[in-house]
DNA sequence: GAGTTTGTTTGACAGTTGTCAAGGAAACTC
DNA sequence: GAGTTTCCTTGACAACTGTCAAACAAACTC
């Protein structure tokens, strides 16, 4: 077993304890101590693989990121029409609302965090960035299928979506009943704007 | 001086104190004695008027709604045309972008923590309506100014705009030069999609 | 103006936090 | 298998937190 592996999957490791603790608590209320109480390591590791807090949380954006953002790839590539492609969207994406939830709470909640904390902003970013991408990948592949064009640009697009996002993840919590399906009706309302 | 009267305007000269500060570091980072530091008070005199920690903060998001939820009223009532609105709107809005953005970045920030602090999350509930309300006077004075319909319902209509206006006060740090025109710019291309 | 209520300061408390160093265990090397 | 490196635990630290009570000052009452 390499050592730069090793190295690596504790870190790993560290980080989904980590990641989960978070998703729980929010990034206020979640210390190193209790990060550490939930995975098989004690407080102390953390030093040893990070060089901070910070450091420990900015990898964890790191390493979140890079299992959000595909998330749609499928769908993208196997949809053969656009209500197909809308229809699978849809699924997926209040699928995720209610399977991941406590990552979705923690994504905004690490965004808000990183308006304050200059260190975990050039992540968000990165984050942010990839998302933006895979909402344009959708919004693309949607207009090929109908035979139009997008009537906004990407960032416009991401901004929208993700703006119905929040607020269903907002939400959830009060009525996880009833979001999901508020939720698909809002971007059956949008979707067809955004392409002409 | 009536007693009540005297207690509310200590509660409030506290909530200004603890508005400022937390708008500067955020919900994480601001604690009792650094609300305290900032205002003309020492420490101790917070729990004279305050039951505790997330009473104070409750008390600041609701004294808060009470001077945000008004800001484009005068533009619905003069505006005389959909252009008219529509400048005056984007005018203001952007306006309270670099003007108030501790309180934009502050209020995000909240309704993050409404996701992991049940106690605030009324509040937060509270003013979304309100937020929600403002937006749809706005449209629906749009709609009627243009001769037209809102073509999508209130919250759809709020988690869009605000979708849009949360990009703008996360990316104003980064960009403070640019980032309002292109908020204007992306309110613009999607104004004119909510109506039909 | 003495006495009482009201408002404010000060200092202390118990608990928690991030950080780190010293020591031990485990794994690896030769 | 002795010695070395790597990894992990433990315990301690200084700082900070929310909370509260006791002392003090100010304002008000009669």
């Amino acid at each position: 077993m390499s050592g730069i592996d090793k190295i690596e999957r504790r870190r790993i490791a560290l980080a989904e304890s980590a990641l989960k603790t978070l998703g729980e608590l929010g990034y206020a209320r979640t210390s190193l101590r209790e990060i550490a109480n939930n995975s098989e390591f004690t407080h102390g590791v953390v030093h040893y693989y990070f060089r901070d807090k910070i450091d420990l949380i900015s990898y964890c954006v790191r390493y979140y990121k890079t299992k959000c953002a595909r998330r749609y790839d499928e769908v993208v590539e196997t949809a053969t029409t656009g209500d197909e492609l809308v229809s699978g969207f849809l699924a997926r994406m209040t699928q995720t609302l209610v399977e991941e939830t406590p990552m979705h709470k923690l994504w905004y909640d690490l965004r808000a965090q990183s308006m304050f904390e200059d260190q975990l902003r050039p992540d968000v970013e990165a984050i942010d960035e990839l998302l933006e991408e895979m909402i344009w990948r959708i919004l693309t592949r949607y207009a090929e299928l109908t035979r139009t064009k997008p009537s906004v640009d990407a960032p416009t697009a991401y901004a929208l979506i993700d703006g119905l996002f929040e607020q269903a993840v907002v939400g959830y919590a009060a009525n996880p009943e009833k979001v999901p399906a508020l939720l698909s009706d809002r971007l059956l309302q949008i979707l067809p704007k955004l392409i002409a």
